[in-house]
DNA sequence: CCGGTTATGTTGACGGTGTCAACACCCGTC
DNA sequence: GACGGGTGTTGACACCGTCAACATAACCGG
């Protein structure tokens, strides 16, 4: 556990950073274990003293880049100004999905690598030693905030965070990997604004449910 | 371009099928040249002769799984059954999701490849020889159909493509590969209700554009 | 019908990958 | 000062994709 300086001094920590360094640049797929302990100038195996395989180093990357995920989504939380609770409310969900595609349009391979080793069920997260907050909580939160502040009434809001969610990983993965690469980027912002107004429209004005359309004919 | 038996008699369709059966067990990654070749009965580097390299292998299990996807999703179009018009065009924009990430689900392995290997811009599809349905199209045309039918505001269709599209993507994704797979079927059956609900309510009922929240502060 | 040309399939090689096993070393500790 | 375990190395194995050279079968024109 204790970084301390052996043969060649926190390897683990060099072969990180080499990783994260490959994942930015060449993707997912540009992570080799034998090309990293060569960038290194250690010899290929040296890395099997800090991870067991190869998924163990990319989940060390997805760490990072699901870090700098919601850092980005902080950032752009932090830059909401508005002093009325219901506006600033329905502020930061745009915030926030503006954040997350900012993020994976800006770090297309971190964003890849993150969702490649993604823990598998966020629902009911773990309040325990939160401190290693995730994307899903902080829409969770936000949608909360929007109950409270009277926005979103509280019979539309279980299910609100998969659709959130689900838009804006749908838009982020079309743009960076999808059929939707190589958009000019100020199309592709004014997609993203067409799609968070869209969910403030969907979530917010009236009293309730999302009404399903009729049964059968 | 004959489909004339050589020596070994259509080898491109076995190892096409081959490698559709590969891919739906064991999805993107077990498509391997040499692996096809083997099951197939023929020596590696057979596949060379018909495929410029492994690219153009999972090109081609991507049109077939292409072909799936939409398949799937004209047979959920096919089961709407309403009459009156409005309805009929609102349903059949669920009935279009519920296809996609139907297809989704029921073939993981095959959904990936699609979305791997997807011609880049369906902006502006040539209708040239449309003889090729893609999903995207019948978006296209589910939208239009709800224009004409005066649920959708000719306002708000710009960019709608995008947000259905992109609801329904994420939700596949997140619920294939990503963190919310192994969510409990009829939790995810709800989820998609709760989604297809909340893009009838996002584009239907008023009159116009999806109002941005207002500027500044 | 026959010989040549081309399409098809094979063999072999090269460099790359992940992973395991055996070995060598340096460090801290007793 | 010896020992033991954490750390890095060497070597091997089985895969993979791809290229080049070769063998053969099928077609086509004479």
């Amino acid at each position: 556990m204790s970084t301390a300086r052996y043969h060649h001094g926190d390897l683990r920590r060099t072969l990180v950073d080499a990783a994260v360094a490959a994942a930015r640049e060449r993707g997912l797929d540009g992570l080799a274990l034998r090309e990293l302990a060569r960038t290194v100038g250690v010899s290929h195996n040296a890395a099997y003293r800090h991870f067991a395989g190869r998924e163990q180093l990319v989940e060390a990357v997805a760490e990072v880049g699901l870090g700098g995920l919601v850092e980005r989504c902080e950032r752009e939380l932090a830059r909401v100004e508005d002093t009325d609770p219901q506006l600033r409310a329905r502020r930061r969900l745009g915030a926030l999905g503006r954040g997350y595609v900012a993020f994976a349009i800006a770090e297309p391979g971190l964003f890849k690598v993150v969702f490649t080793a993604y823990p598998e069920a966020p629902e009911a997260a773990k309040p325990e030693q939160e401190g290693h907050p995730d994307p899903f909580g902080m829409l969770n939160a936000a949608l909360d905030d929007l109950v409270d502040v009277g926005f979103l009434a509280p019979a539309a809001r279980p299910g609100a965070e998969v659709m959130c969610w689900s838009v804006v990983h749908g838009f982020a993965v079309l743009g960076t990997e999808g059929p939707l690469r190589g958009l000019d980027p100020a199309d592709r912002d004014a997609l993203m604004e067409h799609i968070v107004a869209g969910i403030d429209r969907t979530y917010g004005a009236t009293t309730g449910h999302l009404t399903p359309l009729p049964e059968h004919a």
